[in-house]
Formats: C-alpha cells, sequence, structure tokens
RNA sequence: CGGGACAUAGCGCAGUUCGGUUAGCGCGCCUGCCUUGGGAGCAGGAGGCCGCAGGUUCAAAUCCUGCUGUCCCGACCA
C-alpha cells in the first residue's frame, strides 16, 4: 500500500476531517441515523477532558449530580423561548410498556427543565443558595445534517445548572465558567479562543445572556466550542422557584448553565491535525510518547530491555507512554501508525542507537528528529511535551491573526469571504437586520461581541449606523 | 427537510448501460518461510443473502417500487 488514504485539507477539507476521525479510530458510524460509535482512541480523549475539566468543577465548588434522560413533554412547554427553540429538534419517546404514553417523553435536548423543576423543592430559603451542580450526560438533538463530532443526534457533554439570589451573582457565576472554558481551550486544547457575548439572534433558547468561546479552525471557520447563560429568572418563573430572602421577601431564584460537549474532540481535530492524521496536544493525549524498538530475533530482548530500563521511572514521572514491542509490524510501518493516531513523540531505540548510548525522538507535529543521550531522554522528553504543547497554541495563534481581518468595506469582505473562510472584525449597529443581511448575503454570522472589547467609534459594516465597538463575524459550523 | 451522489469481502474498487455458468481485483486477514532504521518479499489459504424489504422474470448484483444509511450543497442547530 502506498501511503495511508487520507484526502488532503487543501483538496477537501471536510473530506479530510472524515477520513482523519475515521482512520485514526476516534470514531465509527453507528447503525441510527446521525449516531456514532465513540472508539477507544475517541472515547480516551474524551476521558482527559472530562478529567481535566471536573477538576475545575470542583475547584470553583461545583458538585456533580444526575438527573433523567427522560423529561416530560410539557416540561419544556413551561418556557416559551425554550421550547420555541429546541421544538424542531426533540426526540419523543410516545410508547413504553407496550401502551402508549398518557403523556409523551422528551429525550433531554438539554436539563433546564427538569433541573429547575427539581430545584424548586429544594429551594425555599436565601441559605439553600446558591446551588452549584454539575452534570455529565448524553443528550438528544434531532438534526438535519450530522457530522462526526461536530453534529450527532446524540452526543456527550457537561452542563452545569446553578442557582443564586441575584443576577450579579449569578452573573459572576456565568462569567466565571466562561473562564474555565477559556483556560481548558487554551491550555489544555491548545486552542485561542475568542472570549465574548453572543447576539440576540445567536443565543441560547431562554438565556438573558449567552457567553461564548469561539476557536478558527484550520478551514478558517469558527467552531462554538463553549457557551455559558446568564439564565436571569426565566426558568425560576417558569418552574415557580422562589426564595425567601434575609428580609423574608419572595423572590425568583437566579440561574445559570453553561457545557461543552464531545464536539471539543471535533475541535482538537480540526485546530491541530494535518494530512498525515490527527496531531494531539500532549496535555490531552492518552498516550504522550511511543517507543519503537528496532530490532531482530538476535537482538531483541537486549533492545526492548533497555527500553524498559530507561522508562523505569516514567510512570512515576508522570509521563504517559507505550512500548509497541510488536513483531509482525516493521517499523516504518508503526511509525505511520502512530503518526495517523497523533501521538505527540515517537522515539526509536535500534541497534545502532543501542551503540552509541542514545535514541531518536521525533516529534509529531513538526516531524523533526532529534539523537538524544540516554541519560537526557527522561528530561528532553518531558521538555518536548511542554514545548509541543506551547508551539500548537503559537501555530494557531499566528494561523487565527493572519486570517482575521479588520475591515470596514461591506463589498470587499462579501467578496473576500466568498473566496476564502476568515474571522472579520467589523463595526455592527446592534440591529438584527443587519446581522440577517449578513447571513443572507455572506453565510456569516456574528460569532460573539468580545468581553473587555476596545471602544472605538465606527459605522455598521452594512447600514452605516452609529457603532462604539467591533464584533467577531466569521462563517462558522 | 429540499437538490445531487453513493451503498458489491474488514477497507478501496470493477462488474450494473444491454438480466444468463461458480461475482472478480488490490490492500488487509490466517499458515509457513524470510525479514525488521519510513507502510518488505515469496508460497499457500480463509472470507460474500451484492445495504434492507417487496416486485417483474424460466433466471436479478444487474430492471421496477419502497425503505435505511453515508457524503456533498442549501434551510436549522452545541
Amino acid at each position: 500500500m502506498a501511503k495511508q488514504n487520507i484526502t488532503p485539507r487543501a483538496e477537501d477539507y471536510a473530506q479530510w476531517y472524515i477520513d482523519v476521525v475515521l482512520q485514526s479510530k476516534l470514531a465509527d458510524y453507528a447503525p441510527v441515523k446521525g449516531c456514532m460509535v465513540i472508539r477507544p482512541n475517541g472515547y480516551g480523549l474524551w476521558e482527559n477532558i472530562q478529567k481535566t475539566l471536573d477538576e475545575m468543577f470542583k475547584e470553583t465548588g461545583h458538585e456533580n449530580a444526575y438527573f433523567p434522560l427522560l423529561i416530560p413533554e410539557s416540561f419544556l412547554k413551561k418556557e416559551a423561548e425554550h421550547v420555541e427553540g429546541f421544538a424542531p429538534e426533540l426526540a419523543v419517546m410516545t410508547h413504553a410498556g407496550g401502551k402508549k404514553l398518557e403523556e409523551p417523553y422528551v429525550l433531554r435536548p438539554t436539563s433546564e427543565t427538569i433541573i429547575w423543576s427539581t430545584y424548586k423543592k429544594w429551594i425555599q430559603s436565601y441559605r439553600d443558595l446558591p446551588i452549584l451542580i454539575n452534570q455529565w450526560a448524553n443528550v438528544f438533538r434531532w438534526e438535519m445534517r450530522t457530522r462526526l463530532f461536530l453534529r450527532t443526534t446524540e452526543f456527550l457533554w457537561q452542563e452545569g445548572h446553578t442557582a443564586h439570589a441575584t443576577f450579579e451573582e449569578a452573573e459572576e457565576e456565568t462569567l466565571k465558567m466562561l473562564g474555565v472554558y477559556r483556560n481548558f481551550a487554551e491550555n489544555f486544547m491548545a486552542m485561542p479562543v475568542y472570549v465574548g457575548k453572543k447576539t440576540n439572534k445567536e443565543k441560547f433558547a431562554g438565556a438573558v445572556t449567552t457567553y461564548c468561546i469561539e476557536p478558527m479552525m484550520q478551514d478558517k471557520k469558527a467552531l462554538q466550542a463553549g457557551t455559558s447563560h446568564n439564565l436571569g429568572q426565566n426558568f425560576a418563573k417558569a418552574f415557580d422557584v422562589t426564595f425567601q430572602t434575609k428580609e423574608g421577601k419572595l423572590e425568583h431564584v437566579f440561574a445559570t448553565s453553561w457545557g461543552v460537549s464531545t464536539r471539543l474532540i471535533g475541535g482538537i481535530v480540526m485546530a491541530h491535525s494535518d494530512d498525515n492524521g490527527l496531531v494531539i496536544p500532549p496535555k490531552l493525549s492518552v498516550i504522550q510518547a511511543v517507543w519503537i524498538p528496532i530490532f531482530n530475533k538476535d537482538n531483541q530482548e537486549k533492545i526492548t530491555g533497555k527500553v524498559k530500563e530507561l522508562t523505569q521511572t516514567w510512570k512515576n514521572e508522570g509521563i504517559k507512554f507505550k512500548i509497541d514491542d510488536r513483531d509482525n509490524y516493521k517499523p516504518g510501518w508503526k511509525f505511520n501508525e502512530w503518526e495517523l493516531q497523533g501521538v505527540p513523540l515517537r522515539i526509536e531505540l535500534g541497534p545502532k542507537d543501542l551503540e552509541q548510548n542514545q535514541v531518536v525522538i521525533a516529534r509529531r507535529d513538526t516531524n523533526e528528529k532529534v539523537a538524544v543521550s540516554f541519560e537526557n531522554v527522561t528530561q528532553t522528553v518531558k521538555n518536548l511535551l511542554v514545548t509541543i504543547q506551547n508551539d500548537l497554541f503559537t501555530k494557531a495563534l499566528n494561523f487565527r491573526n493572519d486570517n482575521t481581518f479588520v475591515t470596514d468595506d461591506y463589498k470587499f469582505m462579501l467578496k473576500k469571504s466568498d473566496e476564502d473562510n476568515g474571522f472579520y472584525k467589523i463595526h455592527w449597529c446592534g440591529n438584527r437586520a443587519c446581522e440577517d443581511n449578513l447571513q443572507e448575503m455572506g453565510k456569516i454570522t456574528i460569532r460573539c461581541i468580545p468581553l473587555n472589547n476596545e471602544q472605538e467609534n465606527g459605522k455598521c459594516i452594512v447600514c452605516g449606523e452609529a457603532s462604539k465597538e467591533r464584533v467577531i463575524a466569521a462563517k462558522s459550523y
């Protein structure tokens, strides 16, 4: 066989993505439309994502709980905007136990309604607040068009649901979790993100304010990678959740919700990978370094023995590694296989190296190879893992900056966006009509209004009305 | 949900136009030998309800109808 048969990015980006996901064994298609099997490679990544985020949630005072998958249909209908937003994508259970159900159950598209119906029972006084709960769960959204990890009918996520005594406290929580997401995206996924507020058109159905993180993928489109909502009193009012204040007054509770999903895995693929397959940031990689001993029958024992000796301390050092000593595959085959699966470092040890007391270390992200003496292997590997993590971020940041354009010329933007994707920093008057026009004319949406945005007087790129700041606009997933 | 393409061995494909022995090829897989520093070589072998369900016919991978799934393009969304 030639090399792997991954469609090059330049030729067909969408097909490249599918090829990488399937061939690197992240996922496989399932028998049901829009569903996928998350394979060990993909699930291992998800477990690392979960583990890291879960610690961050705990550190910020949250606890995990679990609410049921099935939600009475009537619950969804209690919050008008909410039901309107989700109605088209609901999967509904109508029969059970061989009978038609009195009231259909909805497979949760998100859990605000069932959680707030429960919080009603738990909250009486300001002393019961705040409630800071997260749940790891699956959700169902019947999407018209699905894509592995990016949009599937069933997906895994976490959803935080908190209850507070004041709007300010809810807002603080919303922004705090947005910060957690930003930290995770940038420092673990090595994916620079714009952090900002959604427009009314783009916000969550039922939220007062939606905040988000938006990274750029390698095709220069935006991916909504995480959202954090200040729900105000909308759900508390819909479910009549009130509490008694210190002063004895009855008030509706303030809510937030925030989530990231297995879509992040699609983000990792699209942010860093190349035509040879996956590239995974070291901090999230299930295997950080793979050893490929190069041997024949005569020296096999000697060489694998040396590898074991050199890695004796690695478990304690916290380096996640694997020794690929299969004798039914040749080294060259293994090189390609592990590259395809995105392992950050490959370490070769063959007879020639043994003679010279060295190993050869190859970086997945740059393909660079260096010879390193036995005594320096451990430290070099540790350093390289840090370097790769940083380099991936820098590379992605430079890529985003190179493809972000500040413009006041609508025609230029539409023309440019027609030829190639990119982020545009544009003035916008704040009106829905102009936002709709962007979408109609260029399939461009306003991804966010950046937080701590530089204030600058300008004119809306569509209508020319006054604007005080620039927003991020782009085509998106 | 509209438009288009596709579905034959684990993967990639040929065969379908114009129905006709036992459905092929490459890679992979199994056995053995030989090999091992960028997807080695030779020999032998296993593997198929031709996506599913109906129909037409003496005869269907091939023709007809329905369904399901995947991909692409649109409208909708994390």
